[in-house]
DNA sequence: CGAGCGCCTTGACCTAGATCAAGAACCGTA
DNA sequence: TACGGTTCTTGATCTAGGTCAAGGCGCTCG
């Protein structure tokens, strides 16, 4: 693993867009990588934070778990996208927990040195606000979506996401199983698989396996909307 | 209202700590005192943000609204804190809506001044990332609860919380009706009703309208884990 | 190729909590 | 102190979706 090759990763991070050369070369000093196998844990919560991580090969889940064993996925991200980042600045633990869903290639970020970064680039800490700023979005979409509709209008908002994510109007693909993707929409394997046959039964989509068509945007996004 | 008492107020808001005499005084300099009646909408979900608020006197609720017309509260804030800062940093638009709960004064200040004088001031950058990540830890917990906590888990999480803010051990004040209540437990105020009859019924707690005493902190702390 | 395991689906049931409807208690105003 | 309005409580009912149990349908691996 070369340094050549962390730069390279960390220059298409949009967290470090609008970076001189110069600036870039610093940050990738400061940079560990740190390699999981699938299904390794990288981090508890009530952890201590002692940095934060960017993804740079792989799939991460961020989840929280029951006393009684459920777990409600509150993110997963791939490529590009950092983690971990609250203890950082609140001073405080992982408020989750982080696995790698699959063999994953992290970069780490000690807090101390990336604190030291920010106080010095001021265009790297509007970034960074950026970035929480956007997560914070997402929660307030994720609260609302479980609070307020019902699960087939979440599903159903879902696959919109992932067409528009994966640019393919018609067709998206799941990229993780519909057993990890019911814990996403904060329900249980059974129910989706209930509600993924109903919105076929609606002629809505058609299901194969991992490609799922959506015959129906229309009624799609009406369902999303309203729930009916 | 004096620009003296902003700067009082600005000095004793925790986004600005460790920030010099003359750091404070820019600050004052660009912002706006705006004044809401009780009901008022201070803004919409979806409206452009052109800067962010911190209350200085009264009660504000941050809120999602559902199609049809179901309300979950995200945030109660009182003096001291900063609400709508994510379209400043994020470039979108509020996502959520603001209404004062009470006659309120609100101190604003403009997106573009603001991201300015952050450019100038890291540490001002610091405290700001701080708030946010707070925040988002404040909105991991409300997820995990709304997904893997039943409501008298979260009633029971929410009386000790009260109880740690107030500095009472044995007995909480409601500072918002039981209506807002349910609402910001994600549920409705029967619901919540009945659980408090069931809870009080317990000998968990002894309710006499906003006055809640607290009979069995430790039976409370286990329902608020366990759910029994 | 067959055994075994993880994932998904289907069915029968059950329970938390929402909805609907009707009073009761509380509160500011005249 | 009577009033009209909120807010709260209580009861009867309904339903989304969770639980439990039993297959089916692929996989990989021997």
């Amino acid at each position: 693993m070369t340094t050549e090759k962390h730069l390279r990763i960390i220059s298409a991070t949009p967290l470090f867009n609008g970076l001189t050369a110069d600036q870039l070369n610093t940050i990738t000093g400061i940079a560990q990588v740190r390699s999981y196998k699938k299904g390794e844990r990288i981090f508890f919560e009530g952890d201590d934070g002692e940095g934060f991580y960017i993804v740079a090969a792989g799939k991460v889940k961020i989840f929280k778990v029951s006393t009684e064993g459920k777990e409600q996925i509150l993110h997963i991200y791939g490529p590009g996208h950092p983690f971990g980042e609250v203890p950082v600045f609140a001073g405080s633990r992982f408020p989750a927990n982080a696995l790698a869903l699959t063999q994953s290639r992290l970069l780490f970020f000690p807090r101390k040195a990336f604190v030291q970064l920010l106080t010095e680039n001021p265009s790297l800490s509007m970034n960074m606000l950026a970035v929480l700023s956007m997560r914070l979005r997402e929660f307030t979409l994720q609260i609302e979506n479980l609070s307020l509709k019902e699960v087939p209008a979440r599903l159903a908002s879902y696959l919109l996401y992932l067409a528009k994510e994966q640019e393919t109007p018609q067709r998206v693909e799941l990229q993780i199983s519909k057993g990890q993707l019911a814990s996403l929409l904060g329900t249980i394997p059974e129910t989706l698989s209930r509600i993924f046959a109903k919105m076929a039964g609606r002629g809505l989509i058609a299901v194969n396996g991992k490609e799922i068509d959506l015959c129906d945007r229309e009624g799609l996004a009406e369902l999303a909307e309203t729930g009916r």
